[in-house]
DNA sequence: TCACCATGCAAGTATGTACTTGCCTGCGTA
DNA sequence: TACGCAGGCAAGTACATACTTGCATGGTGA
């Protein structure tokens, strides 16, 4: 029993890892099988078929509460403080589901609907919460902006370009631009959006 | 000859087309010449492989000089003109070759080299040119920014961004919803670049 | 000791798909 | 007319891959 929660545990993760490489289509179950070492007949067993498998790799996203969390409890009214908290968290949770995320954007015809539900539903997620937090910053005259949720929207592609690149760029990016990144853009934003 | 060539195109521009929607690796040959309204063993006999047929379809791109030549001719340092213009160009040019991006990034094991380096150029080559101005602007203390290069690359991000959501979101994002977006970021960044 | 259960292994099936071959047809041109 | 050439059509090859089956084995708990 404990032995054969690990051997689903390899299967599963060494399926995200080949996927976020060669993308589902592209990635077969003696691959995966032989990178969990062992015998691609178990993988069957243990999933029925390869969709199942991909199932159960995208029931494992758990971000969520945490950012939610975040809005209600971690941001002080400081626009560049909390903006800041804001992009880190974000960049935190992406990365932490980054092969996922990776799966989801190559695509394939036969991966299962839930995978492009769970990629997508955190960003829109976020981007609700920045909207209300920016009305509420305009609220107190702390934030001037003509279109709060366009602004979000704004804030939310800038991350999220910024976090794609460094995914699919060859030369890996160092946490350390990305810092600068993170650093910079808010910068930007809490100059261009103080009144 | 002439309708030789407008078999070519035909398989070529189907091609393209569902492999937007499936990836190269959920493309079959037969797929793609059923669209074209040929049979299969002409897309042999015209491109020898899928391979090949994709080599053709990327040398396709022809973005490149218009940007260099906007930036040679087009700017006129006013910062919020000047980068509406940058913006409002990148997004014509993505949006013209948005199918190989598309292509480009679900991407496969066996894609052709050549159609990541094609994507990839792009970008790169419209972040060294902003540096450039944006370096030009300092100068003349009409830009304020400790470091233009991440400057640079932050707006491009941006950018990034808000295409790549743009083509993989299910609702289709307006035109309109584009412009707004690209007013109101060009906006926000004059704004926190204004010295 | 016995029953059970997860797994390995060898072999095989079924299907899809890239790519080939041989032959025929229609059309424009020398 | 005769030739060449682009393309259709039918059939087939070679191979990869998802998934199956039958059997052996080793460990674990009753």
């Amino acid at each position: 029993m404990n032995d054969s929660q690990s051997t689903r545990d390899k299967l599963l993760l060494s399926a995200i890892d080949i996927m976020a490489e060669k993308g589902y289509d592209g990635t077969t179950t003696k691959e995966i099988a032989a990178a969990a070492g062992v015998n691609e007949v178990t993988l069957f067993r243990h999933f029925g078929t390869k969709q199942k498998l991909m199932e159960a790799a995208f029931s494992r996203f758990h971000y969520a509460d945490e950012m939610t969390k975040l809005f209600n409890e971690s941001l002080t009214g400081d626009l560049h403080a909390d903006l800041l908290t804001i992009s880190r968290t974000y960049h935190k949770i992406m990365y932490r589901n980054r092969k996922l995320m990776y799966i989801a954007q190559k695509g394939s015809s036969t991966l299962p609907e839930e995978a492009y539900r769970e990629a997508g539903r955190h960003p829109r997620h976020m981007q609700k919460l920045l909207t209300d937090y920016l009305i509420a910053m305009s609220q107190q005259n702390k934030v001037m902006t003509p279109n709060p949720e366009l602004t979000a929207w704004t804030f939310m592609w800038m991350n999220y370009g910024a976090f794609t690149s460094s995914m699919n760029g060859k030369k890996s990016v160092t946490e350390d631009s990305l810092n600068a990144f993170i650093e910079e853009s808010v910068r930007l934003f809490a100059r261009a959006l103080t009144p």
